[in-house]
RNA sequence: UGGGAGAUGGUCUAAUGGCAAGACAGCGGACUCUGACUCCGCUUAUCGGGGUUCGAAUCCCUGUCUCCCAGCCA
């Protein structure tokens, strides 16, 4: 596993600058971050930003990465989600060794804080209902009323807090609130709640809790108490930022994390949130959470991306505090780098077209030598086996072409990739006048795909020997919504724009022979087409089923689109 | 409306008082046994207005716009 950053002269974003002089002035010796995702759904390419920020940020400067699920709400987290992040994070390339934890390790401590909190004077059980918490609080521009509990003696909460850990309290009848500002600006400060009653088993504590903590309260204890030096959080927390230095002031803890936020990660043509993901989810719209057309880890995964893709992804778009949205192109383009040079090629024909080579011999076979990759000699050659019946792209043939087409079309020479120059002397059509064949003659000149005469064919298309080829499923994905920001308007629901023809379904796809010994792990380029990768759920020996990772780039159909 | 944050080409990111740079997209061309890759060229930007300065994307003032916060979610 090599995750390493190159080190290069690329600048560096603001966290890292603030790392780099935290270290310079030994404010810190070692550098500890935290990936703190709560376990209420899957990992999603938001979160990679995220993942790749701390590891990364760690590893550059020898220090720790810290992996710590936020698991303080039971009534929406599970350990299946647990082990799905535990292995998108591992399968993305990072590796948090013995530092594993989790919020609820904590629970005991946590809750003596508390206690202590109340000792201060600092924090009070508070009876008021939500609806009426809600009332005290105030608004934009009037401040928030005080509590009638707020003034309760040391004694008497303190009391009432066991209470509520005892199970004596219903839900929802009192919580802990800490006692700071009802007149802040900042609403969070406004007495924030620090403990609530749920009587829900957790998943790792079972039934010894009935009061969890708050996100506030938890989060920025558990960065001290794993002596993380920098938090970095997302930007919509830095309103949260007064409210964590105020538990740690307060409490005078030994440590003292610095929280730094930074704009999370926006993709165009999709949308990454977790609860609008598990929406698609639970109302099958997608085919779970690993449906390959979802930018979760787990359904990138599925549809082929390398986590290197994904780590050079991140670290192009950069850290900074201006929201941005990253256009989709960046992501494929992503992928498309790193399987260039490292996808070996192999042909296959996705919508077949079968030709006869008509001075072909009957019953022959040869077998024709293929480079697996043109740029890179390395990476060795296989064999092809030709004979007199092949399929073709049906696409690469064109009834009356224009001058442009350098494709087939009656009279018309192209080149087999690695074969033989072809001419089309015939069409075959049925009774509806659908092409349903080709009559060519061939070259016995060209075998390899040059003409002795030096005779230039612009025009190479790629072919499988019928009798010879694979048949497969080949899966062809495109964005998962027609409109750019699919959950801009508040008042239309993002599903409304979910594009139907995000997945269509090829079942006779013919692919050269070779194939049959791919494994799930492997990539390929089917050349002129894409890239593509065996479905690791749906594919078997029996059933070859391919999942197009991405096209390739198409000059032509750019072209072809513009008349 | 109170508070917090942010505005650089179509999109993202850099320049930290000294020639506004790079990536992606787009356009044009070269090359090509993948209309791929690669290579070359081009178009396009400092939110507005004032100020400080020899010099401002950067510092100051002011205006505008966008985002976040009124969960017993994280």
């Amino acid at each position: 596993m090599n995750t390493e950053t190159p080190k290069t002269d690329k600048p560096l974003d603001f966290i890292r600058q603030i790392i780099a002089e935290d270290i310079a002035t030994k404010k810190h010796e070692e550098i500890t971050t935290r990936f703190p995702p709560e376990p209420n759904g899957f990992l999603h390419i938001g979160h990679a930003k995220s993942i790749c920020l701390n590891f990364g940020v760690a590893a550059e400067n020898n220090g720790t990465c810290h992996l710590r699920f936020d698991d303080t709400n039971p009534d929406k987290e599970s350990t299946e989600y647990v082990e799905a992040i535990k292995r998108d994070v591992h399968w993305l390339g990072y590796d948090w060794g013995e530092h594993l934890y989790y919020a609820s390790d904590y629970f005991t401590q946590l809750y003596n804080f508390a206690v202590k909190l109340i000792e201060m004077g600092k924090a009070y059980v508070c009876h008021l209902s939500g609806e009426e918490m809600r009332t005290y609080r105030g608004n934009l521009t009037e401040p928030g009323k005080k509590s009638p509990y707020r003034d309760r003696s040391i004694a008497e909460n303190l009391q009432l807090f066991e209470q509520m850990r005892n199970g004596e309290f219903d839900e929802g009848t009192c919580v802990l609130r800490a006692k700071i500002d009802m007149a802040s600006p900042n609403f969070l400060m406004r007495d924030p709640v620090l403990y609530r009653i749920m009587k829900t088993s957790h998943h790792r504590t079972g039934d010894k809790w009935c009061i969890y903590p708050m996100y506030d309260f938890t989060h920025c204890l558990s960065d001290m108490l794993e002596n993380i030096t920098h938090s970095l959080c997302t930007l919509e927390f830095e309103n949260n930022r007064p409210l964590y230095d105020w538990v740690l002031d307060t409490l005078q803890t030994p440590c003292h994390p610095q929280q730094i936020e930074f704009a999370r990660l926006n993709i165009n043509y999709t949308v990454t949130s977790k609860r609008k993901l598990l929406e698609l989810v639970e109302d099958s719209l997608v085919s779970g959470w690993d449906d390959p057309r979802m930018l979760t880890l787990s359904g990138l995964r599925r549809r082929g991306y390398t986590p290197a893709s994904i780590r050079a992804f991140c670290e192009g778009i950069g850290v900074g505090k201006r929201e941005s949205w990253i256009d989709m192109g960046i992501l494929e383009n992503a992928i498309r780098d790193d399987l260039n040079t490292n996808a070996p090629r192999v042909l296959g024909v996705l919508d077949p077209l079968k030709v006869v080579i008509t001075n072909y011999p009957e019953d022959s076979t040869e077998t024709l030598e293929a480079l697996n990759h043109p740029q890179n000699n390395q990476m060795g050659k296989r064999m092809l086996p030709f004979s007199r019946e092949l399929f073709i792209e049906r696409s690469d043939f064109m009834e009356n072409a224009p001058k442009k087409f350098f494709r087939l079309s009656e009279g018309r020479e192209v080149r087999l990739r690695y074969a033989y120059l072809i001419t089309c002397a015939k069409v075959i059509k049925d009774e509806n006048g659908e092409v349903v064949e080709l009559h060519c003659t061939y070259d016995p000149e060209s075998r390899g795909g040059n003409a002795p005469d030096g005779r230039k064919v612009k025009g190479t298309i790629h072919w499988v020997s019928a009798a010879h080829s694979l048949q497969a499923e080949v899966r062809l994905y495109d964005r998962l919504f027609t409109e750019e920001f699919p959950d801009a308007d508040k008042e239309i629901p993002f599903k409304n724009f979910l594009n139907p023809d995000s997945l269509q379904v090829l079942t006779d796809c013919r692919l050269e022979p070779n194939l049959a010994n791919a494994s799930a792990s492997d990539r390929f380029q089917f050349e002129r087409q894409g890239y593509f990768c065996i479905d690791s759920e749906d594919s078997s020996a029996q059933h070859l089923v391919f999942n197009r990772i991405v096209t390739l780039r198409d000059s032509w159909a750019k072209l072809a689109g513009k008349k």
